[in-house]
DNA sequence: ACCTGAACACCGTTCAAGT
DNA sequence: ACCTGAACACCGTTCAAGT
């Protein structure tokens, strides 16, 4: 701190002053609010220089994305390993942390999957199969230990991935509360459970 | 056709014509490229003319929410309506329809969510638990001839309800695609009914 | 290599004035 | 009652010029 940070936006880390700000307006009011002339006032720096890190407005909100869904990864694993060996109580953490960064970054939640229909390589697609692969590789330890039925672990993986951003989406959108948040996500995966468990 | 229309913009029905431009401008585009002055221009009326039915942009993206709350309403009831009598048929026709409309006017599905959290009554609020009232009817007829659990149809709506939400925004956030669709979505479905039913 | 600042074409919103 | 058109403050993007 002090003397230098003046002078260190235009040396080496406008960039992420520039994601880092911008990832702050976007939670707090929303991509429509996020202007690229703003963000450079924030940051201290002439409206033109955002220029040089990111060609466009589109190319800073899918930088944006990028690290949404590093972080998203993060925060999925760091839920799953942080619940212990057992299965089920990694699902149910790993669902409950997904809920979380839906809800806390809900606006970003949206340009990240807004972004990923845009080119079919990239930096974008590559960070979101690294956080998807968090909950394939759930699915894999409960299907290897026999508690989901075998098969393509996508298969029934992407139930269940669909089944918590929807629920997420039913509580951003504010169509249920915080309070019926608990029980349908407990139905929610009983439900799972139930319908993938190997016939006995 | 023909003389009148020139004319007919400035003698009520301009809020209808800027309503129907919006939607297919919002389908084409998405609703960062909706602008109020290219707008009016497209309906051939002053940039300040919008202003006598929309108070502002949001005003005139909240009409479009509940216009599409009540077109969403009647294609799921269409839906289930036209597939039978059959339960389990219905519930295919209507997950399905609302699939359709997801993909069809996503940006305008967004636009729902996103502007139903704001006024906790209103009109869009009523257009929405329209639409919502259709899915808890059809659990209504699945737990009245035996094959869901009985219960609150609220609790197994909801999770009906987020889990064809979440495919339809897998599907619209390109992480899966047409091909695997169907597949997902019947697997959804089996699941659901293997999950809710009644034990035996 | 990186940033500044003028320039351009657009936008939403407001409001007096017209019919 | 409804629409027009000037005005204002903002925006994204471009690009010569500075360091």
């Amino acid at each position: 701190m002090g003397v230098t940070t003046q002078r260190a936006y235009h040396h080496g880390n406008l960039r992420t002053a520039l994601l880092a700000q911008a990832e702050r307006t976007v939670r707090e009011s929303g991509v429509q609010e996020l202007s690229l002339r703003e963000l450079a006032r924030e940051v201290g720096v002439s409206h033109g220089a955002p220029r040089r890190h990111f060609a466009d407005r589109q190319a800073l909100l899918d930088a944006l994305a990028e690290a949404g869904f590093a972080r998203l990864g993060v925060e999925l694993r760091e839920a799953a390993e942080g619940a212990g060996k057992d299965f089920q109580d990694r699902l149910r953490a790993t669902a409950a942390a997904y809920i979380r960064f839906a809800t806390r970054d809900a606006a970003l939640l949206e340009l990240m999957f807004a972004g990923k229909h845009r080119e079919p390589d990239g930096a974008l697609h590559e960070a979101a199969e690294r956080a998807f692969s968090v909950l394939f590789e759930l699915i894999e330890q409960g299907q290897g230990e026999g508690t989901l039925e075998p098969g393509e672990p996508e298969r029934v993986g992407f139930l269940l991935f669909a089944t918590i951003q929807g629920i997420a989406a039913l509580l951003t959108g504010g169509i249920i509360d915080d309070g019926q948040l608990d029980e349908l996500l407990a139905d929610a995966i009983a439900h799972f459970l139930r319908g993938s468990r190997v016939a006995v």
